[in-house]
DNA sequence: ATGTCTTTTGATAGTTACTGTCAAATTATA
DNA sequence: TATAATTTGACAGTAACTATCAAAAGACAT
């Protein structure tokens, strides 16, 4: 047996994500609609038609539904696509702006209005941040790669740390400012810190 | 009436400090010995010698009695008392350096052991990291005060970012090597900022 | 199609963190 | 010592999760 893809996979793989889809989707609008803490389990499970039950089968809490989404492979294809000449602080930059710069508008949309809740809603935020240190893991191990370093050395980390740090400020920032242009924050925050953070 | 203070005011105000720390002391004990999933509000309040209702009188969150302890006021002295030579960023690193240099030894073992618990449990770290986010913004008053720019500035914002992502990097590493020199670490970590991470 | 095997689902019961309320106990004050 | 203010504990309730198990639904061989 090959490992999987026939095809997507059987009828079962293309039901699980629609429903899974359906009750992201729902969360979101009901999150929006009556507030986070005010949203139960069971009304999500209800407006997606499934059980309480079947809801902590597919997402393990009730923030997992909103922070589920992972663009860590994205910012991964983005920063090893990046020339070998670019520092890696030059990189990680390119990489992120561009990474936004591919995504579609319906996609920033989301995005934005995602950040908005997490960012705003206590619980929320905290979860998001806890998740940021495996991305902030990521990025130590992607830097360690490129300049021949191990991923615990001291400047290894101090980097991924610096730039985990300045993007957390840049999505507080957004937060609540949701006009702004998310890429040219990051993009700006990220060229001062190559700057030595002038002040 | 002038405000509060009067040898330490009333025998209610002595009795509810000693209350607290007896609570914080048990319940630290008690995570160590149980781990912290595995203990339960209601063994804490017991070993206190208070009632459930009581523990959440003191503290809103059964996290909240790990993390109530406030280091920021000693960070703006420390910071304040910095000469004002010193760029934002070398008094932020004095400040942090001095103000663990200050800490008595045992202060230092407790502080090393929540460290370590909070680094090590998901929802301890979760709910720190959020409270970083205040103390991000903390910084961020400190460094406009101190070059007369306004905290929401972007260069101030990017700025605070930095420092609160190193000092998330340097605490997680603390948590995995506790035999290493938390202050040491920091001042490295920190120089490096300054000196634009090098790598 | 039919029967069988595997996976997914929902119902049910239970634990625990947390909230609100109220009367009893404790401390401050006159 | 009497009275007022504060703190406490008991009680009842909500909601996020967990574990279990039988029923339903998809996969697959004949």
């Amino acid at each position: 047996m090959p490992p999987d893809d026939k095809r997507t996979m059987g009828l079962r793989e293309r039901k699980k994500a629609k429903t899974m889809a359906a009750v992201q989707m729902h969360a979101l609008r009901l999150f929006r609609e009556l507030g986070y803490n005010a949203t139960t389990v069971e009304q999500i499970a209800e407006a997606a038609e499934i059980s309480p039950s079947t809801f902590f089968r597919y997402f393990s809490t009730k923030e997992d539904v909103l922070l589920r989404d992972n663009y860590d492979p994205v910012l991964v294809d983005a920063f090893e696509a990046q020339p070998s000449h670019l520092s890696p602080l030059q990189a990680v930059r390119q990489a992120m702006v561009s990474a936004i710069a591919d995504m579609s508008a319906d996609e920033l949309t989301t995005m934005r209005e995602r950040n908005e809740l997490i960012m705003t809603v206590p619980e929320l935020r905290a979860a998001s941040l806890n998740s940021l240190t495996q991305t902030m893991q990521l990025i130590a191990e992607l830097a360690a790669k490129r300049t021949g370093r191990e991923p615990d050395d001291a400047a290894v980390r101090t980097f991924a740390g610096a730039v985990i740090g300045v993007n957390i400020s840049v999505m507080l920032y957004y937060a609540e400012h949701p006009d702004a242009d998310f890429a040219g924050l990051l993009d700006e925050a990220l060229s001062k810190l190559e700057a030595g953070l002038p002040l």
